[in-house]
DNA sequence: CGGTGGATTGAGCACACTCAAGCATTGTGG
DNA sequence: CCACAATGCTTGAGTGTGCTCAATCCACCG
């Protein structure tokens, strides 16, 4: 169905799961070459959103799933008395959704934090062809219970550790999602706000900004304005040497 | 495979998924009757397990989850540091270990609460049902994008509501999760200790007991040791106003 | 009985929040 | 190209919620 849209993600069309230079981090991992072509029939690729613009709203009818191919999104929900809570940061090969499967809306909105490029999975037609191909079914349970345990390791996150390891694990998440993608572990630019970082962390804007210029003054890390470089990525897992769980 | 285990949760015997009270609430609900003694063939019912027994131990191999038929389990992990976090309590019609099946390892440790009976699912033979019988696949999702979702609730309730404001979600959900199965919705016995409640909150035991108390005087609850009455739910949903999500 | 683990209560302190002001960066219109 | 607004970010001062440490109380059980 590759309506031929000018996906100009990263400057480059990308016109099939089968040429995703993601393709081994998304759903096709888990997919063998004679089914791509399936998956691909189902999967809209590369719709493109602006900075800014709503890739779904919280309570939309829910339909798809969204895999991201470039660029970044952000989750949040809104409650009843208007607070805004920020529930995750998407990256590209990164599947956002997944929450909202077990209800008939969206449990949170997303937004573009820039240019960003995403191929649209339409969950009735994502299950139909999930029965069909095991490694296809196996890979999204998988997903989903990732994200089960991301948002548990967020509890601990949230309710045992300090501004400083909730940064130092902030960033170094940040750098091995964008090393998995290939690009540098250690310099990057962050697509979101200090305000989101904040709301994501739960922590106050004034919090993250003092921490990070600690950690700049300890020659931890190194910020112009949102590019950032990670110069001493041990002294950051020293401050979080908490955070990952057990299991060898 | 009813190995006839002498399954005596509550005093009755449980001997398969369609006698099962909590038909509608655990994985049945989603197959018709055709279907449920395929699915009987792969749940192993009621195996019992003492108070203070462990399910399974984190890093376990991972091998299946298990549906709470009576009793209740607490999870939870432990950090490098040695430090423990529990991660959900589960009650009759609940499903537990979802957040394993991304790994080939169990990612936190389950242990009985008070004597329970568990029936186990084996991952790799629910897979193969889940495949052939599409609302059982659809169900799975449907499980697990929901802890997804109570997870970002979780989030943030640990991020930005008071001592107060966490207790009396969680006595709440308590309470709402009693009466679907069921029983009284205002009158209870608390399965686990402050201990764990303050740990699952992230409080301090001493913060949990303070507030309950407080509770106590402002005539919203009744507390006799683990014996909880919700004398005034409304006053107690006054002070979550904020939690629940919108979406009408 | 005394012993043990869980629960409660009190006093003092600290981390992160709030409020407030100032600074930097980006974008827009003249 | 500069002026200005708007927004995002930083820094400072003071406060409060919930933590820590410590003691006491209570229930259950050998």
């Amino acid at each position: 169905m590759g309506e031929p849209i000018l996906a100009r993600a990263q400057g480059t069309y990308i016109p099939s799961c089968n040429q995703c230079s993601l393709s081994n981090i998304c759903l096709p991992i888990a997919v063998s070459h004679e089914d791509l072509y399936r998956l691909e029939a189902v999967v809209s690729q590369g719709k493109i959103f602006d900075r800014g613009e709503l890739v779904f709203r919280q309570c939309d009818r829910f339909k798809s799933c969204f895999a991201v191919q470039g660029g970044a999104i952000k989750t949040y929900f809104v409650s009843e008395d208007g607070e805004k809570q920020v529930t995750g940061f998407y990256l590209p090969g990164e599947v956002v959704a997944l929450d909202s499967v077990s209800t008939n809306h969206y449990s949170c909105s997303a937004e573009a934090l820039e240019r960003s490029s995403l191929c649209e999975i339409p969950l009735n037609r994502l299950e139909e062809l999930a029965a069909r191909i095991p490694s296809l079914q196996q890979h999204f349970f998988q997903l989903m219970s990732h994200e089960i345990q991301s948002g548990q390791q967020m509890s601990m996150l949230l309710s045992r550790r300090t501004a400083e390891e909730r940064l130092a694990s902030f960033l170094l998440s940040l750098s091995t999602r964008f090393n998995r993608r290939r690009l540098s572990p250690t310099h990057f630019r962050l697509p979101m706000a200090r305000n989101d970082i904040a709301n994501y962390l739960g922590l106050a804007v004034e919090t993250v900004s003092r921490v990070l210029t600690r950690f700049q003054k300890q020659e931890l890390v190194l910020f112009h304005g949102r590019n950032c470089t990670l110069v001493d990525i041990d002294g950051l897992k020293n401050i979080v040497h908490h955070y990952n769980s057990l299991c060898e």
